[in-house]
DNA sequence: CATGAATGAGGATTCATTCAT
DNA sequence: TATGAATGAATCCTCATTCAT
């Protein structure tokens, strides 16, 4: 009998809203009247859906981090030789982190105003996860030979990683948008040319594609 | 004129103590009281030294860009040919981040608090330097057949100093600290192998030095 | 008519159940939601049977003050004797405040969170009522000779009215409940051996009973 | 060479506002803002010298319990025999109840209102203090044959310590004052009438005094 | 009748900044 | 010059109450 409501749904509208206004404006400098004020409710309605702020950035970062932990399997899964994960793995990384690059910018933002431990442990554990699936798919293309032996996975996984991170901080810093398709084939060029251990004389005989 | 020299040595005494404290507990979360206490003053008394608590962060970052900038200058000169005036950048960029990895993680964490426009603006001009700086070099190497001339300058440029601000951002989220030797090497090999247009014949004749 | 009934006894569910919510977590720190849903009901439907919070608590106190007045009426009528009249008021106005002691607790507890005047006036009303009932009867009993005429009536009376509210505020604050027949028998010898003109040398003889 | 101000004086004479403040509103519709207003400070200074609303009425509460405890020890220490020393015991506890009568009215009330367990189990504690004191005074009096010995300490202490609370709330509920010599009067005729051993014509031969 | 989603008035609390000493 | 006591603007959050369904 009384008025029904698809709380998640609404939930995931307000979310959307929310990101909007603090991307704006800044985590901090965001009044939850104005979150409010963006998805067009009522303060006291806001606390019906998340219980304070970090609350809503947490619910925005959910929904991040799934896109993101998908993309990431359909990634690994689509190529079957070391090297061209790793290429699907970056290029998809990158890509979404500026496709979700308002995400990114609130979630960073939120992480300097508060000092909530918990996201902090969870992002860490993300990157760490991140770090060691590379650092797998390195030391695999090392064994099997489509890549050079001579790095250390684990540093070479973190460069990879930070580059990552680096892209996100650049956008959230500056106001113009990075060119992601640049960013990746910029990256592949260095990624080829860089940790294949087959060189030049080596692909143009074999026609340039590892697998 | 002596009380000028006192009134700027204490200034500094008090930036170290604020960074330390401004660190420790994040820049929303320390009060100015803190900070004084900190260096060991009265809440008055920070006022005489600074305006207002955005003053204390660009002091010291005053400090960091200076020293920033003299390093990179000295980068500049040490080296003739455009790749090794690279190595010499980047090498020198990520050990001082490192260095000043307190003076970074504050700076960001104001730039997510506080929206001060100026302050960015300021940083967004250092990173296009930065980048300009760094397509020059690859231009020039690009030019003088040193560097493959097959990658956009500008797009490589804004890779690199997104790196740059990856290793900083990756350090300010997780606790324990990087290696910064081991990231160093890890993107020289990355430049070396990747970015040169001499290969793997040439260099076994050489010796990898590019001059 | 008989939904005039269902209101009632709905309404009287509904307070039962509130009374035992706002027993456990107090007045103020009990929100119109718990009520709600310790009745089982929706917030909403609450507002259907009672206007506001104290009208919640003004229904039970409602309940509780006609035991009340029927129990004191009852003792009044159960003994010809001002002296036994009295012992039957205090014990029965004794056994009733433990009896209902949530009532009780809630009521003074919404007496300190509201200000409402009104509802203190009645209280105020019940007292006086009570003190001077009590002082009436101990006239009589000054007068028919049964009690010691050495005291003042109305300030015995506001002696003993005073004792009632102890025993209620005792229960209130200390969580271990009281033994009322106990306390009920040592009022009755104080009052046995304090307030009645007979001696000692009288109830050897007589066995104790006044009358 | 900053404003010196004696911290302690400064918090016992804004304690002493908030009590008139509080008593006056009650606990509850009494706002920081109104106790600032009382104490002719602002809003934020209260905050220099109490943490919350609670730790001024604790503040209170100190001082109340203080004078009160001391009190009861010269009490105590007045009077050589049992007897009299009850009799001390009461009479101070209703004058200082009755003197004191804002700070009781004001931590009854906030103990309405809030739902501190360690203030609870505090008055708790000195509750069963109290009634372990007299409890031990009417035992020493049985044994000494001064007490009836016909009644449990315990109860009967309870009965008092009942008394005491009831002259509290009584005062809280009712505008008007208590009569506190005529009530102290009252009861100690209903003492020494009635739980003393010694009857009427034994009191005329030795003289009446119990000591 | 019953419901719970929506609301905003209201109050506690924090803290950068001022200024009298 | 050094200080810390004083301040109030600013913001979070709660919850009684309303009302559309």
């Amino acid at each position: 009998m009384p008025k029904i409501v698809d709380k998640k749904a609404k939930a995931d509208r307000i979310a959307e809203a929310a990101i909007r206004a603090l991307r704006k404006n800044g985590y901090a400098k965001t009044r939850m009247a104005d979150i409010a004020e963006a998805a067009g409710i009522g303060k006291g309605t806001l606390y019906e859906y998340f219980a304070d702020k970090p609350a809503i950035v947490r619910h925005c970062f959910t929904a991040y981090f799934e896109t993101f932990a998908r993309g990431m399997n359909d990634a690994m899964e689509s190529a079957p030789c070391p090297a061209d994960k790793l290429f699907a793995l970056l290029s998809f990384a990158l890509a979404h982190a500026l496709e979700w690059e308002d995400h990114c910018a609130v979630v960073i933002d939120q992480m300097s105003c508060e000092r909530a431990e918990e996201e902090r442990a969870f992002l860490t554990g993300v990157y760490d996860g991140m770090k060691a699936l590379i650092a797998d798919i390195l030391s695999q293309g090392q064994e099997d030979g489509s890549l050079d032996p001579g790095f250390s996975p684990e540093t070479m996984a973190a460069l990879f990683v930070s580059l990552y991170d680096g892209v996100i901080l650049q956008r959230l810093l500056q106001e113009k948008p990075l060119d992601a398709a640049g960013l990746s084939s910029a990256l592949s060029r260095l990624l080829r040319q860089g940790i294949l251990a087959e060189k030049q004389d080596a692909k143009q005989k074999k026609g340039g594609a590892p697998c």
